[in-house]
RNA sequence: UGCCCCGUGGUGUAACUGGCAACACGUCGGAUUCUGGUUCCGAAGAGUCUAGGUUCGAUCCCUAGCGGGGCAACCA
């Protein structure tokens, strides 16, 4: 299994290990069940496809099922249209949901119930008010909501309203239910949320059967509950709504082992267009061909575009899991698709932008045929195909220099050129039109080359694709580039800039007259080719119909040829011996020397209205001399210093205590407050009288001290049981020693090498050795003598 | 503004119980090459948002701050 965790990192990321975790601690039995649930409301795009690679990826790597669910819980906007879309690319990414395809709506009556369950609690009523007095009800971020005025109707007028909602009496708008949780949460979402609304709309797969609708964050727990799902995975924004699901599981009755939310970053790819509301105005406008216009990045644009879902899976495995909001390269999803072709895409030629090529020394009529491999010497594809050879032929515009930039590898008067898998021709005369443009090379072949092969071993360093002029298919072929052209910084307030009139115009490239090798008339018309040195291309499945030959490019070739004269216009590269200054940090960044004292107000309001407290911070600082941010901490809650006080009847390191407290005890805490711990201050102040005493040394002192926040217990006793008593003989410490060093030999090396940081590690091979028992400075003592020595 | 989440090379992610800052993309060199592709080899690039603290030792624990994002729909 270690093998499916990804690219990115040694590591595995935070879903999977909790996946992990669940499935050793017996949480879900073993069981491991996702969810992909996108409402059937517009087309899936890249975002999706790495939310399915992660359910439907995790689902195979643990043995479990991943399930397909339409959250179509709003009438007003869903389509079996959008539904089957999303079959169709789940399908196409390599995905299969075998039996598990589920709607939301067919949970529609279980849901009611559920809803019916929670008024018999009075966990929810319902409220008559219009929709702007619940919104004014909720209060702001900083005051807290007002209850309305039907908060507390009793159970049984909620429930005859309730059934009456459903039953199709009121009109919409009429009533809501809402949850009644807390109209003061610091959570929104918690200040009595609306679970059930009226309307009257006909659902594309229930039809009439239902007038009344739950709202998601009502709707999304229960249908992860019904399931099974034991691991709900969605993105960050659902962050705040997780409190929600909570409460409505465990309310309407969900024991554990019930399904728990989680939430990842996603996707955002640079360049990338795919939200339904940036994408809509752009199809209404005409300024794209649909939703599977090749610019965008909707996973059918992808498809038709021509890029492999393989690469797709490849990018979810680059991007990796994180919590941290952050964009994805476009060069990343680059290197996927080409990593991808290079091993699977057989190579064609074809030229661009055709300049005709002459070959004065090949007999006029006559022609040949050479039989070209699909794959490179490298890549592990078979096959070949007949390449037609004749006096005329086309060669790329862009491969042809009448004077040169330094390094051009290309044709050139007089120079040579190879054509690839055919001969080596020179470029004896260079013919113009009236314009002076180039319009035609008039060449001569090595008759000794058939095949490219030279025969008496001089260097031709270039070889160029070509096509010959009789035999060539004619193509169009679309070249894409970003879409949206970047918006300008706006002030604040500005107001934003429609995207129709970011389009970029020149996003849609199309070449006509593009010359192809004839071999490609035949081929399935799904494949995906190389044109060899210019990209990976595909027919359009859309306009490459009949005769008519279309191919889009779905990436360039990567290329490390810059042409010097498309850059600067000044010729040569010049290796500029000033380093570019880093534009991307300003060189003084505001130090701001932090001049406010590190004390919080919470504990300054804490000790002015407590006269004890604020004694007390007083009396640390004057008489036992601890720091005044030691203080602070120990004086904000009566309870860390009763904590501190007590462990000072036992021990009377002041400074040694507060530093325990501060830090080491806070750290265990978790969600618990300090009185919550089963263990007090005089066991607290035990144990620092056994690392002063030198029984235990501090490092084994925090596993005891771990020990005691779980079950409590006597530190002497625990460090007896633990086996933690001090190490301190140095013929046993030399030992320990002695076979660390022996088992990391490069690092001994390194270390002698003067990479002295490893230091570090040989003491922690020797703690970890002696479970922490061991004095770690006798050990860096010794360390350092051996090492050195 | 209230609450929540997140800060590690240019980018995306790792770093087990506190102990070697790693991998990939990108960039730059070199070798190979009948693709300026591929493959191979190598390099540069962060000392982990800042400031304090605890510790023999901090990316990791504590404190204060700073920065970025999210939420505040009868959408999902």
């Amino acid at each position: 299994m270690d093998e499916t965790k990804g690219t990115t990192g040694s590591g595995t990321d935070f879903i999977r290990r909790q996946i992990a975790t669940d499935n050793e601690s017996g949480r879900y039995g073993g069981r491991v069940v996702t969810r992909f649930p996108p409402e059937p409301n517009g087309y899936l795009h890249v975002g999706h496809a790495m939310a399915i690679c992660l359910n439907f990826g995790i689902a195979e790597e643990f043995g479990g099922q991943c399930h397909l669910r339409y959250d179509d819980t709003n009438p007003e906007k869903e389509s079996e249209e959008f539904a089957r879309s999303m079959e169709r690319d789940i399908r196409w990414l390599g995905f299969d949901w075998g039996e598990h395809l589920y709607y939301a709506s067919d949970y529609f009556e279980r849901m009611y119930e559920c809803a019916e369950v929670l008024i018999e609690k009075g966990l929810a009523y319902v409220d008559s008010q219009p929709l702007e007095a619940i919104r004014e009800g909720r209060g702001t971020v900083t005051e807290p909501g007002t209850a309305s005025p039907y908060r507390d109707r009793s159970v049984e007028e909620n429930l005859d309203l309730f059934r009456r909602m459903r039953g199709g009496e009121f009109e919409d708008g009429a009533h809501v239910l809402r949850g009644k949780i807390d109209l003061a949460s610091p959570n929104m979402l918690l200040r009595d949320p609306v679970l059930y609304r009226i309307r009257h709309a006909h659902h594309y797969r229930q039809g009439d059967a239902w007038c009344i609708y739950p709202l998601y964050d009502y709707a999304h727990c229960l249908e992860d509950a019904f399931e099974d799902v034991t691991h709900s995975v969605c993105t960050l924004e659902f962050d705040n709504n997780r409190a929600l699901y909570d409460w409505v599981l465990d309310n309407v009755g969900f024991d554990e082992p019930r399904p728990h939310q989680y939430e990842w970053a996603g996707l955002d790819l640079e360049n990338a267009v795919l939200s339904k509301r940036a994408i809509k105005p752009l199809v209404d406008a005409g300024l794209v061909t649909g939703w599977d216009d090749p610019r965008l990045a909707t996973i059918a644009a992808f498809r038709r575009r021509g890029v492999p879902p393989e690469a797709l899976r490849l990018l979810s495995d680059l991007v990796g899991v994180s919590k941290s909001g952050a964009r994805t390269e476009e060069a990343k999803l680059d290197f996927a698709v080409r990593e991808v072709l290079n091993a699977t895409a057989p190579r064609v030629m074809a030229v661009l932008d055709p300049l005709k090529v002459v070959v004065t020394n090949y007999p006029a009529g006559s022609g040949e045929v050479f039989d070209a491999p699909y794959f490179p010497h490298d890549v592990p594809g078979e096959g070949t195909r007949s390449v037609p050879f004749s006096r005329e032929l086309y060669i790329e515009r862009t491969d042809f220099s009448e004077r040169p930039p330094k390094g051009f590898r290309r044709l050139v008067p007089g120079g040579e050129v190879r054509l690839r898998y055919a001969y080596v021709i020179r470029c004896d005369d260079v013919v113009k039109d009236a314009d002076g443009r180039v319009t035609e090379l008039r060449c001569s072949y090595d008759t000794a080359s058939s095949g490219g092969a030279v025969s008496d071993g001089r260097k031709v360093k270039g070889t160029v694709q070509w096509v010959s002029a009789s035999h060539a298919l004619e193509a169009e072929v679309r070249l894409f580039e970003p879409l949206l052209l970047d918006s300008p910084d706006l002030p604040d307030g500005a107001p934003e800039i429609d995207i129709t009139e970011r389009v970029n115009p020149n996003s849609l490239i199309v070449l006509s007259g593009v010359k192809i090798e004839p071999s490609v008339a035949g081929d399935d018309p799904e494949t995906r080719y190389q044109f060899e040195r210019t990209g990976y291309f595909r027919r359009d499945p859309v306009d490459s119909v009949g005769d008519r030959l279309v191919f889009n490019r779905i990436v360039g070739l990567k290329s490390t040829y810059r042409d010097p004269a498309a850059t600067t216009g000044a010729g040569d590269e010049v290796e500029s011996d000033v380093p570019p200054a880093r534009a991307d940090r300003p060189p003084s960044a505001p130090p701001a020397p932090s001049v406010k004292p590190q004390i919080s107000d919470e504990r300054i309001a804490a000790r002015a209205a407590d006269p004890d407290l604020a004694a007390r911070f007083d009396r640390y600082q004057s008489q036992l001399g601890l720091t005044s941010e030691q203080a602070d901490l120990l004086t904000g809650t009566r309870a860390a210093g009763d904590m501190f006080e007590a462990a000072l009847t036992v021990h009377d390191d002041a400074v040694a205590l507060a530093g325990w407290i501060v830090t080491e005890v806070r750290g265990l805490l978790g969600d618990r407050g300090l009185t919550e711990l089963p263990f007090g201050g005089k066991e607290l102040g035990r144990l620092a009288g056994l690392v002063a005493g030198g029984q235990v040394s501090r490092l084994a002192a925090k596993d005891v001290l771990a020990r005691m926040a779980e079950v409590g217990g006597d530190p002497a006793a625990l460090v007896e049981r633990m086996g933690l008593s001090a190490v301190t003989d140095e013929g046993a410490l030399g030992e320990v020693i002695a076979t660390t060093l022996a088992a990391w030999p490069d690092k001994v090396e390194e270390y002698r090498a003067g990479k002295k940081n490893l230091l570090g590690l040989f003491v922690g091979e020797v703690m970890k050795a002696t479970r922490g028992a061991a004095d770690p400075q006798a050990v860096r003592k010794l360390l350092t003598q051996r090492l050195d020595s």
